[in-house]
DNA sequence: ACCCAGGTGGCCC
DNA sequence: GGGCCACATGGG
């Protein structure tokens, strides 16, 4: 099949508006580390308890001591690296945008990208992820899961994040909404039936799919 | 007990 | 450019 027809068939089956809830940019950029290989009901959790201790904001997190972070953020796991990578954004925000985070939106899409990828813990998916989640710029997000997807359906064959990427950008035009839609749509597929170990009974693609190992 | 999770940095070749 | 490993908790 090819990814138009993939987009249009989970498009039919899956609602995901509102599929990154968050009050702030801020808010999504904390998401968007702490659910580095972590369950995104861990995450939620965590960042209801960082509400109440009024830390999501770059000036508060920045503020408060590395202890009391990582204790708040274990349940995420990695919670020594996460605490500092987190400790070390606020900063560099409350820094360089003390009046919006949203200001790091406003520079060509480039620069604000290569700001993003400098800051330690922030890789290309979590940089891409903010982008588009918390910029709402017309940048996919070439999770493992979307290569997996896309391998198993049969659309497309590689591993390379900027291979996989530039081929949805070249085919499906460039609307932030219909990205995050994609992305979100594929995570949510993939969750329950692309896993490493397949489920592909009840799959919504069924036999759209070329995946050949059916257990 | 097992597998999985909305990856990244550091190191190596 | 890729391959490997540590990082860590919690859910099904």
């Amino acid at each position: 099949m090819d990814l138009a027809s993939l987009y249009s068939t989970l498009d039919s089956y899956y609602s995901v508006d509102e599929w990154w809830p968050a009050e702030s940019s801020f808010e999504v950029m904390v998401g968007a580390i702490l659910t580095q290989q972590t369950n995104w009901s861990n995450v939620t959790r965590v960042i209801e308890d960082l509400r109440r201790w009024d830390l999501l904001s770059p000036r508060s997190m920045s503020e408060v001591s590395l202890e009391t972070l990582e204790e708040l953020i274990k349940p995420c796991g990695f919670y020594r690296q996460k605490a500092r990578y987190l400790k070390n954004m606020a900063r560099y925000l409350w820094m360089h945008y003390p009046s919006s985070v949203d200001k790091l939106f406003s520079k060509k899409l480039d620069e604000t990208r290569s700001e993003l990828l400098a800051l330690k813990g922030i890789g290309e998916e979590t940089a891409d992820s903010i982008l588009l989640f918390a910029g709402r710029k017309p940048v996919f997000v070439a999770a493992t899961y979307v290569s997996r997807v896309l391998r198993r359906t049969g659309v497309m064959d590689s591993d390379s994040y900027s291979e996989i990427q530039d081929f949805v950008h070249s085919e499906l035009g460039s609307d932030p909404e219909t990205y995050s839609r994609l992305y979100a749509m594929v995570v949510e597929l993939a969750k329950e039936y692309c896993l490493d170990t397949p489920r592909c009974s009840g799959c919504p693609l069924n036999d759209q799919c070329s995946f050949s190992v059916r257990p």
